[in-house]
DNA sequence: ATGATTATGAAACTACAGTTTCATAAGTCA
DNA sequence: TGACTTATGAAACTGTAGTTTCATAATCAT
């Protein structure tokens, strides 16, 4: 990210030299080689001197290629999520809008995958599993993932709920909690206020916490957390998708599986008994 | 990009030292600090020294720190978003587990879409353009995606609610329902002998139907909907994943926001003002 | 065409990135 | 506990990134 950067050399550009415009076309090819690359590449790439380069920047109103490199950096760091990433398309071009969309969920589950580190579940179930009780939350759209989550995990074991406070009534659900409880939080931005009233409570109830998050929200979540999973998401525009939380979620519920075969087994039976004598289902 | 990376140090976790977990842990958090970080900003970073960093990439078998930043530019220039290009080597049964949830979802989520038929969704999301309301519907653990998708379709217009019917009380929810409206139903397998009567509720009422379902409900579902989307679901145990669900919602979302572009925009405009107003959010 | 100004790159210079060596701390084993 | 092995970091060392200087080429104005 270096937009600023970016503005900056287009506000100028008929007033560059032909070397400049070189190094400005280079930018603007693929502006992420401001910071994936020194500037004695970047001048190598444009064919002009490290000189010309240096002053190049100078000219920019930068004191040195470092501070061009660090605000790169920042803005990738301060990225605002609400930004909208994704132009909205015609009806002409929804079959396009079908690919990346599709593209977008499978790169987002291959690279949340690939960051997960492969000791990590089995530490999770077994937290899970030491758990006198589970309880989920999520706020906004991660309400009905929560809810999921709840449910898939009832199937596996005894104590699991959501905590949901209906009518605004925290202390009641809160109430129910106690030490070496395990909440499981399912938090995507925007966050309310009242979520960082709640981890504080949980965290005096010596409850243990396991975060799934975005990577903006981690660093954070690592500060109350005893586990952090993050998910890459499709895009922090107004239709997020959480299909990498809930595959991440069945994930954990597998981790807990493998450990817990037999009593899970002997749970599936007790709720298709009940099943059965309710009677409910087609 | 350094998957390749990753993955060699996901395969070795357990094995490694405390400071080489150090390393591993800031590369986990975020993998492209490889390219846009030197050496010793990494060392910085996890709290080790340059020596103990250059030592790790040459116990993980690189020559020297350039050869796995020119292996991660490479990844970058390369790359296959979704194709899992080595897999993970056996820590244990767990990483096979990992590897293999993986390769289900993104081989449900690529089928899933492959058989979408192009002009579905543009009809569909005319459909749901002109009705009055929108409900959602989901039953078990579809309840959770019925709220997601709730939850989603109201950034995009009014009239967007789910039918849950708290305590029982389905008659009062299905009063307030109309002809024209759409009623979008979630639903797996076990299904609640209840939903054949509300269905049949639905039909009296004129409503029209979009079910989203698996591939074996999907004959019995043409039978009372105007639009069906079949779904490939990771299996049929105890721990169904609702990935492709979610995704395919989201699809519906995106087709919507591109017919009514500037609709969604006056809306979404509104939303924040409101919630800016509210001032709950972080 | 000439003189002045600007732009460029090679070279000099300074700072430091990355690798290797060496001393010592930490961990393991009998 | 002592001996041995492994891991770590400070320091030494080599290579080079980035900045500045200087000589010269290019451009502009008269």
């Amino acid at each position: 990210m270096a937009s600023r950067l970016i503005l900056r050399i287009q506000e100028r550009f008929a007033r560059l030299t032909s070397s400049e415009k070189k190094l400005a076309n280079i930018f603007f090819e693929n502006q992420t080689l401001i910071e994936t690359h020194t500037a004695t590449e970047l001048a190598a790439l444009a064919g002009v001197s490290k000189a010309t380069t240096a002053r190049f920047f100078r000219t920019l109103g930068y004191t040195d290629f470092d501070e061009v490199r660090l605000q790169a950096r920042e803005e990738r760091n301060r990225r605002e999520p609400y930004v909208q990433s994704e132009p909205v398309k015609g009806v002409g071009s929804l079959s396009h809008t079908l690919s990346e969309h599709l593209e977008l969920e499978l790169r987002n589950l291959s690279r949340t995958f690939e960051e997960i580190r492969s000791d990590l579940l089995p530490e999770i179930a077994r937290t899970l599993k030491s758990a006198p009780r589970i309880w989920f939350l999520g706020f906004g759209d991660e309400y009905g993932i929560a809810r999921l989550g709840r449910s898939l995990f009832t199937r596996l074991r005894h104590g699991v709920h959501q905590i949901e406070a209906t009518g605004e009534d925290w202390a009641s659900e809160l109430s129910m909690t106690g030490p070496r409880d395990v909440l499981i939080l399912l938090s995507f931005s925007p966050r309310p206020r009242l979520l960082s009233v709640l981890l504080a409570y949980a965290r005096t109830t010596r409850m243990r916490i396991i975060t799934i998050t975005d990577h903006r929200y981690a660093p954070q979540a690592q500060r109350f957390s005893d586990h952090v999973l993050s998910c890459h998401v499709a895009n922090y525009d107004i239709l997020p998708t959480h299909a990498t939380m809930l595959s991440m979620l069945r994930l954990i519920a597998l981790a807990y599986l493998g450990q817990n075969a037999e009593a899970v087994s002997r749970r599936i039976a007790t709720l298709e008994a009940i099943n059965e004598e309710l009677d409910l289902s087609e």
